[in-house]
DNA sequence: GTGAAAGCGCTAACAC
DNA sequence: GTGTTAGCGCTTTCAC
């Protein structure tokens, strides 16, 4: 691979002059500029950024640390987070922490060796202290790490409400939610807060069941699902995220329920499997490329501060996806 | 930041020996190395990546070029890709191409510049020449990028054989199949010829549809599928990728068909969400995890031998699935 | 307008 | 066992 030295060489200037052109510093003319860029033609030069970062000690590097890119809603928010720092100059590198503290501690480990310019954290298995004690610009995803580090996220209290309304609207006078768990420090939580407030406040009544940590494969629902419709065989509602949602709807229709005529669902993200799943989920979209887009430019404003200009939390709002199951 | 000066000072040795004791070469004293350590540990000292790759010409780096990571099998390949890197202390670059050859062009361009190790690409809109120029190691995923370009694939004509023989065994009589665009050239068209060509042998009717390229977007699906029921009327099964069947079977359920009574459905690539939908999908379920795997050994191999020794094409097998349309 | 040379943080001869 | 030093490919100050 050539260097600028072999392209100062071949054009017969200086490394100095290579490098302004590059840049784009400094007067250069025009004759020059053109032997140069001819040159690097013929040699088919690649600057390496690796000397420049090196350098600038800045590596337009972006960590993206994740649960797992393969859940739907973490993949669409991955390709528009990719997106955003694409249009800025900056890179991905992407890093599924399967919710696993070793592994996640090991990535950030890694992404600071990395020199990476600033971390998107939508994980949480550490301490608080451990983000904290991070001198690189992070922003969360819909997660608390930890004071002075700014989260963004969907308006989950708006999004409850949402839910709530649409089950009230719809008749429903006993409803059941499934929740995230509540051990996991996330915004997320509100939604299901606001849920049974609403509920509360309509005189409907509302079970709400727990899911475990971490239960993300689609095996594991089932018999969780299974479990929790044995226990509460009168419902006319049931909210919760859209995998789950159409887990529910499985085994609802397996057990002989029409949808919606005896019981209502509404889910909860509005991944584009919504509208492709049978009957159409009735959701609560998340917005997923907002919310990527604040994310990136959060990171980027921290970036370009310095991280000392600690920006405000960002709740999106969020929009009632009318399916055929409510 | 602190860097290996920082440390040497602090612990009264030269770099050198804190290089050593940092990678684990030639000899050193069991106080020296504690006494390194020790400094590391109150400097919070995180060795930079960037100086040693620019030193050792190594990034320990690995590009990713995908069409969009959104799409659930790009976004399951990438996870167990990713997952694969991490193991052999590699990690992933993320590239979302978008089916754009502009973005592509430029993201082959960033990563050799950024000095990646390898590419692994399953995005194919650049002739075949921009690839096969490259100087770096790369392997292709399901894809024809050139002479000497190691595929890693699965056998999609034992694909297209099991998906004919599951509706063969049903008893389908004239089906039809929803083709990749024959344009991409990729070893998964073979699944449709090995489909059409079975059936033929077994004298079952069979007519095929091509899909436009680049038609990944969920909300185009249905009006072509409209127009493809509509043009055939009589067919008693359908092979088709997953989430193409799954949408297929949306408009057939409006149709008030009975799956799997009237009208069989087989899917290709085996998506989680095909146990989860309603009904589960009967699919052919591509080994996405063992393609990951082979494209990394692969790519590694490449590397280790300095990308001289081109490894043979590897076709992995591809395994029937039943669900609840066949 | 252009060039010489120092230095970014690390590794690896080579010397002792 | 440990240290001195050149150099990886780039940017930038300073000099002309």
């Amino acid at each position: 691979m050539p260097n600028i030295k072999d392209v100062a060489k071949h054009s017969g200037v200086s490394v100095t002059t290579v490098s302004r052109i590059m840049n784009n510093r400094g007067y250069i003319s025009d004759a020059t500029r053109k032997k140069v860029y001819e040159s690097m033609e013929t040699l088919n030069y690649h600057p390496n950024e690796i000397a420049k970062s090196l350098y600038t000690k800045k590596s337009n590097l972006i960590g993206l640390i994740l649960p797992d890119v393969s859940i739907p809603f973490y993949a669409e928010e991955t390709k528009y987070i990719e997106e955003a720092l694409y249009m800025n100059g900056y890179k991905l590198l992407l890093c599924n922490a399967s919710n696993n503290c070793v592994r996640e501690k090991e990535y950030i480990d890694m992404l600071q060796r990395h020199q990476v310019d600033g971390i998107i954290i939508g994980s949480h298995t550490l301490k608080l202290e451990e983000y904290m004690k991070l001198k690189l610009p992070i922003v969360a995803l819909d997660r608390y790490l930890g004071k002075d580090i700014p989260i963004v996220s969907a308006d989950h209290m708006q999004g409850g409400y949402l839910a709530a309304n649409e089950l009230i609207r719809c008749g429903c006078k006993n409803v059941l939610q499934f929740e995230g768990n509540s051990q996991v420090a996330t915004p997320a939580n509100d939604k299901n807060f606001a849920f049974s407030e609403t509920m509360k406040k309509n005189n409907v009544n509302c079970a709400s069941i727990e899911f475990p940590v971490n239960f993300f494969s689609f095996e594991n629902y089932l018999p969780f699902i299974t479990k929790a419709l044995d226990n509460h065989p009168n419902i006319d509602g049931i909210f919760a995220v859209d995998t789950i949602a159409l887990a529910v709807i499985k085994e609802l229709l397996l057990r002989k329920f029409q949808i919606p005529d005896d019981i209502k669902v509404v889910g909860y993200d509005g991944i584009s499997l919504c509208n492709i799943a049978t009957p159409t989920l009735t959701t609560i979209k998340q917005p997923i490329r907002d919310i990527a887009n604040s994310a990136v430019s959060t990171l980027l404003y921290l970036i370009s501060t310095g991280n000392t200009m600690i920006p405000n939390d960002i709740k999106l709002p969020l929009m009632l996806c009318q399916g055929q199951t409510t």
